[in-house]
DNA sequence: CCGCCTGTAATATACCACATTACAGGCAAA
DNA sequence: TTTGCCTGTAATGTGGTATATTACAGGCGG
């Protein structure tokens, strides 16, 4: 099992946004270039995003710019915007344990906390990690050149 | 998505062994019964389990049991006997950026160290978590009746 | 030796991620 | 205001994966 790719397609996608700046014209179609992926999927999750209030989109001959400063854009802000866990959590419990049996019974109960508790973890450190750290990596390998 | 019901299964698994305790025999069928799932997907549990040295099978007119104490079974090691989470990590990186961009280019390296952190602080959390402490709250459920 | 149980392969099904095509609607520049 | 690019989105295809199910070979204990 693993996280969609929606989500590292997200924040590829931030990072194209935040280098190329306002100065070049930003499109699905450039950022699919970039990221490899189809334009159709580049706009769903670009939908995403700007539901989120992360990035601002105007129609048209169009500019595509961030709506907050990278470094008020965590890995968790961009997790949460295209839905990379859905409501039932991360992990996927058995759907019918046996309500007749001591153990199949309680279980649920006995184990739900728990895990909300590991989920919650990993959200917690997504909060801590920023676009802005991103991009302080992508400049230092850009100057090893 | 979700982390496979394997795990989930897994745990409820060495409850239900914990609990019978060697009074009563313990086979694939029972357990999928207490489970609700097939017990072939019961017997490849098991087997992940075993070979992980969580639990002993013995053939024939069987024996399943616990091969280490409750407070010595984490979560982390279900997790990692049943191959909850494949070797790629945890996110699915999308797997053709475009090396002729400079954020394209950088993205995976710049990514990598900070998906892992994450990744890693989850399974630190499920190190803490051990079937000792499932048992108890089971317990303390039934003991509500 | 008989019967129950595990190990495992083969197959089916349903769901989901991602790709792709197509087109309607909007904004901006000319 | 018209034209052209771009976004929003629906419809469809496809491959991969999770789980179910059937079937059977092999092993151990009674």
């Amino acid at each position: 099992m693993q996280i969609s790719s929606k989500f590292t397609i997200g924040v590829h996608l931030l990072a194209v946004i935040d280098y190329l700046g306002e100065d070049e014209k930003v499109t699905s179609n450039v950022l699919a270039g970039s990221i490899g992926v189809n334009p159709v999927i580049v706009r769903n999750v670009m939908g995403n995003l700007k539901e989120a209030g992360l990035i601002s989109i105007s129609q048209g001959r169009s500019g595509i710019a961030l709506a907050k400063k990278p470094d008020q854009i965590t890995f968790y802000d961009v997790y949460k915007a295209v839905d990379s866990v859905n409501d039932d959590g991360l992990f996927h419990f058995h759907e019918n344990p046996n309500p007749e049996c001591p153990i199949g019974k309680n279980i649920h109960k006995a184990m739900d906390s728990k895990l909300d508790r590991v989920q919650k973890c990993m959200e917690d450190e997504m909060r801590q990690i920023t676009l802005a750290d991103v991009m302080t990596d992508i400049q230092s390998e850009l100057k090893k050149d």
